[in-house]
DNA sequence: AAAATTATTTAGGCATTCCTAATTTTTTGC
DNA sequence: GCAAAAAATTAGGAATGCCTAAATAATTTT
């Protein structure tokens, strides 16, 4: 198959499958602001991806992009290695969720097949990533996920935190300190059509009133029950 | 100093710092066969690196180089990082010793002075790694060694292995099945001046017969006493 | 000491991946 | 539906790091 995918290139498949989760297609803008890098730099390497045999990814001009089968494989391993780095950094290593991004992010392009089966046979082969991300199975299947926004709760609906967003420190720390990580119970009181605020509970803190920056942020699983 | 230096650059660095390591100068073929490159990318190379600021190299056409103050922080950075690295997947990940050499060859240039320091930490600072190699210190200090050739003692002396030349996974398992890995004790009973050949004994082992090209691999330390 | 061999350097190119500026296409707003 | 704005593409070029082939320098042989 594919002898060797170069960084770049990863992170191109990588970013095209995170912007085409829900369906859509990568759009060059999209890709551009993501990847830190010019529009027509994008321009220039989905022509490539396009071409190359086989082709990772599917382009229409002036449209955006989508994965192949082939280049779904290929992003879906990144995506296993970050996912599993980052999780080994934080339980063997002692890294805090708002850190290990940046590692992973430059291990994860380097590391062999061999380092990815010890660190996660280490880990016990977990599901979810320090940030609750599904991690692509060792045969590179992503599993099931029914997650939904907490903003799209409404006033009374409890949920179960699953995974955020963002992987940015900044946001990520403000979500702790309010108690939005993993595994947290929340309780949504008050949803405001207006403006889009919400009162929410965390476990058995205080309410608390969040915006749009924070509740866009977290993903929940609904709770069963009345 | 140095914002980043490349991959490549790293390499360069490393490899002159090993082949200057007793005093001459590496020369234009030497990096080449061990960088597995073309004697004409080595001088381009070596040509630049002694003409940027600072200059990490002294190069002297058709004579070498040698590595500047700079150029050799640079390489001891690079050496620390790929042998706290071996020594870890050797540790922390059960690899075998045969096995670390071409991961932690990817790894080094990736990793943060972050993971440098969790790793370093969590192994308790160890002097030297898996294949008896001396680890730079954080501060960037080779600590000192009086190791010599295994094939430079004569009859009757014996000594404490102390470290192998070669990464190489063959000669490293040939070395294993011998029992000369770090720490082992080993008495020469004869070493023939004709041929280099030797007669060791290793531990309690029965003595065996070795060629140089065993005993030019392994460096020791003399007992002290009679 | 000249010739032959070996080592090194120079010259000219190629592949990658990025850039800016100019142009073209698509979308938006009236 | 058309003009303005936004998005995307094309064109041309720079930096890295490698290559081969040809030229030159150093070393070894005779
Ligand atoms: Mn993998
Ligand atoms: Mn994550
Ligand atoms: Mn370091
Ligand atoms: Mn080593």
């Amino acid at each position: 198959m594919n002898e060797h995918l170069t960084t770049s290139i990863q992170d191109y498949l990588k970013t095209i499958y995170t912007l085409t989760a829900d369906g859509g297609e990568a759009s060059t803008s999209a890709l551009a602001s993501r990847l830190g890098v010019a529009p027509a730099s994008v321009t220039g390497m989905l022509q490539k991806l396009a071409s190359i045999e086989p082709p990772l990814v599917i382009y229409r001009k002036h449209q955006g992009a989508t994965l192949t089968r082939a280049g779904e494989r290929a992003a879906l391993e990144v995506l296993r290695h970050h996912r599993l780095l980052e999780t080994y950094l934080v339980e063997s290593l002692g890294y805090s969720w708002d850190a290990v991004h940046e590692e992973a992010c430059r291990l994860e392009h380097v590391i062999s097949e061999d380092f990815e089966q010890r660190i996660a046979e280490q880990l016990g082969h977990p599901e979810r990533d320090p940030h609750g991300s599904l991690i692509p199975t060792s045969t590179l299947v992503m599993p099931p996920s029914n997650d939904v926004l907490l903003s799209s709760l409404r006033g009374g609906e409890s949920a179960v935190v699953r995974r955020m967003r963002s992987e940015d420190a900044i946001t990520l720390r403000r979500l702790e300190s309010l108690g939005l990580v993993p595994g947290a119970e929340v309780t949504v009181l008050v949803n405001s059509q207006f403006d889009g605020n919400l009162t929410i509970q965390v476990a058995s803190r205080q309410p608390v009133a969040i915006d749009p920056a924070v509740s866009d942020q977290v993903f929940v699983e609904t709770t069963e029950g009345t």
